[in-house]
DNA sequence: CTATATTAACTTCCATGGAAGCTAGTACCC
DNA sequence: GGGTACTAGCTTCCATGGAAGTTAATATAG
């Protein structure tokens, strides 16, 4: 799952620029390596959900649920939302997570339509376990880090997501000045 | 898919920081980003493929055997570790590329078990228009960011992957002293 | 040479997630 | 208050990928 000897993205880049020497493959120093390192952390803290007994997507509700504060519980909709799949998706993972004993669903009382899913006594206690566990593990690997290289990248990744979200593909502008 | 209004992850350390004072949930300021970015590149990336009638995975297939060189062969089981899939997805992938007739499949002279998938005429012009689309959209999006960013985060992105590969767990040393 | 182990690909089964449509409840308007 | 539109969640169907087992070919030990 992790990156070969040495390093695979260098070796790729150095493959097209032999077989396709007309094209600019620079970017992929940057998006290639994000997305791998992406999925090697995911792949590490994936090992910590499976401990307790949960898949990524599993916990992810679980924890959306726990932050929400006593008495924790959310609508489907709005989990669905929080955390980035659709809400078929959000059904399923809720079958589950209710067919475990972790959430149950009730209806709520102003709207006939609306549904709310709680975290069950089990449910809070299993997630706050993971949940420590889980922040070890991140602990664990973001240490590989210096201080200032995490701020450095955490500046970055804010950054270029902010741009991303804010133009519809313009270029960068007076970024260079500012540091 | 992407961040909601200003900074998602932002708002969940808030929330957990009300709930959970006791844990130290700085990590995820770097690694919930990272993840969150990683997707929203990934999606972008996705508009090219799917214009070219291509998934994600069937991309990685193509662009695997057109960087291999002429003539634009590989074995299945060098696919996979190239795409970091599993055998099963892999025979699957080729599945559909084959039933496309962008790629065919033949038996090694050499050893009888051996299989060999290469590009058809089609597959190579598919996978060079669509490749050139792809570096095109990589630019686009890397040019968010100016230069010396692009230069920072390849830097801290290949470091901290190295560090994931080399050490099994051990936190960073003699790091802090020569940024 | 025969038996055993290994290897590569394939097959089967299952879990997950997306897209689109369905159902039930609500809001609004005349 | 009856008709229409909307909304939230659910259901159905399909595509993808992983895990484990199967098959066929090769290598190796005795």
């Amino acid at each position: 799952m992790a990156s070969a000897p040495a390093d695979r993205v260098a070796a790729i880049q150095a493959e097209w620029r032999r077989e396709r020497p007309d094209l600019d493959v620079s970017p992929q120093a940057v998006i290639g390596r994000l997305h791998r390192l992406a999925a090697r952390l995911t792949a590490e803290l994936r090992v910590v959900y499976e401990r307790f007994g949960l898949g990524e997507g599993e916990f992810d509700v679980l924890a959306a649920l726990r932050r929400a504060g006593a008495p924790f519980e959310r609508a489907p909709g709005e989990l669905a939302a929080h955390t980035m799949v659709t809400t078929g998706a959000m059904t399923k993972r809720i079958d589950r997570l209710e067919r475990a004993g972790l959430v149950t669903r009730r209806r709520t009382a102003e709207d006939g339509r609306g549904r709310m899913v709680a975290l069950t006594e089990a449910g809070r206690r299993l997630i706050d376990e993971a949940f420590a566990a889980h922040m070890r593990n991140e602990h664990r690997l973001l240490g590989l880090l210096a201080g200032e290289e995490q701020e450095a990248l955490e500046r970055l990744l804010t950054d270029w997501q902010e741009r991303l979200d804010g133009g519809t593909g313009h270029r960068v502008e007076g970024v260079e000045g500012n540091g």
